[in-house]
DNA sequence: TGAAATATACCCAGTATTGGGTATGTACGT
DNA sequence: ACGTACATACCCAATACTGGGTATATTTCA
């Protein structure tokens, strides 16, 4: 018997994915959590042998959440249930140990398929994602964060709308020094050309 | 016997949708589109009697196409299935003649009830959008978009990282056309500063 | 210890964007 | 017909942002 904890804040999914799996003899939902907090209580109580994650979930996303569970839950295997199909969102879930990336876009029974091979300890991608981002030494590469505590949060405050002076005036430098700053910033993401530094802060999709 | 269309991208959704409506008695779905265009396509050949409609999809939204099934098969009602709990998304669809709207963080029995009370000439609004964004009044006063077809176009080029000479060069004008056309906009939308025309084309929910 | 990264601050330069305007032509509604 | 909005295009100006560098001091890590 299989057991699956689900953490997904859209409940409608959440229902979806149950009226799948009740008919399934070998899986038994324990549980279900709209939040990462809760999903994290249902683990402690029940450690099941599967987490169905969604990544942009309400308290807790889905990537402390996995890496909270590989930590102290290593019997627990995570499956990464999300719409974000960028590399970012794939290779950090990845990176926090996560056995299994499945999209939204696909079909539901895709969600069976990867519950019974990661529960036979193998790993399950959706095939829409490309498999280059599955390679471990690319991974590794990218694996910390490339900005550093200052470049981040001047990205945050630029994500704000702040203007450099601005920024400046906020941290006691020079607009210079943010100017510097910011320039690190696009030479390490590889950006180039007006407002691409200010569209990377709002696109960012998760702020770890 | 209630037919059914589902707009919908997400295909482990429509899954789900699915598997609730496979054992009811009085309906039947009748076609599943993953983009607004596909479903219009559905639409003219079947004519059903509800359409489960997504608002955000690739190549046309569902405001847009709920617009061309009010004016072309009024005898199909549209339900609006959606995460955007927002008044602008709300009010757009209830004006572009949705009969119904459900978020998609409730219950997917939800879509059950929904589908019932408007098949029956009723409407079906879920519970959690205020009650004030379905009053009539409230409605007309914000129906209209601020900004010309024109606007529109460009700022969603701006999103997408475009260069005022680059959209100038996509839409065959000057670029002092353009900027014309951002200092328009900027004057419209009461903003100020630079980016800030590309921090709002960013954080625009609806790309309508 | 030495190398690399970070933080701070500066120099020079180009240009995209915003802010203030001008104007003409077209379309639409009263 | 007239007023308004939209579309097109131009003028002038300021500056924030990016792109190319320079340098010193401090911290971290192998």
């Amino acid at each position: 018997m299989i057991t699956v904890a689900i953490a997904e804040d859209h409940q409608s999914l959440v229902d979806g994915i149950e009226l799948l799996l009740k008919y399934e003899d070998d899986i038994t939902i324990i549980g279900m959590a709209n939040d990462g907090e809760a999903l994290i209580d249902i683990v402690k109580k029940s450690e099941p042998d599967i987490v169905l994650m969604d990544i942009k979930m309400p308290k807790m996303d889905g990537v402390t959440a996995t890496k909270q569970i590989e930590k102290h839950y290593p019997k627990t295997n995570v499956i990464a249930f999300s719409m974000f199909d960028q590399e970012d969102a794939v290779t950090q879930m990845i990176q926090a140990g996560a056995k299994g990336y499945l999209l939204k876009n696909s079909p539901l029974e895709e969600v069976l398929n990867a519950i019974r091979a990661v529960a036979c300890g193998e790993t399950f991608f959706d095939k829409n994602i490309p498999p280059d981002l599955l390679q471990p030494n690319t991974q590794k590469t990218t694996s910390k964060s490339i900005l550093s505590k200052s470049e981040r949060e001047i990205l945050v405050l630029i994500g704000e709308g702040k203007s450099t002076s601005e920024i400046a005036a906020i941290r006691f430098t020079a607009v210079s020094t943010v100017e510097k700053h910011r320039k690190n910033m696009i030479r390490k993401l590889g950006l180039s050309g007006k407002g691409e530094l200010l569209r990377y802060a709002l696109e960012r999709k998760y702020d770890f």
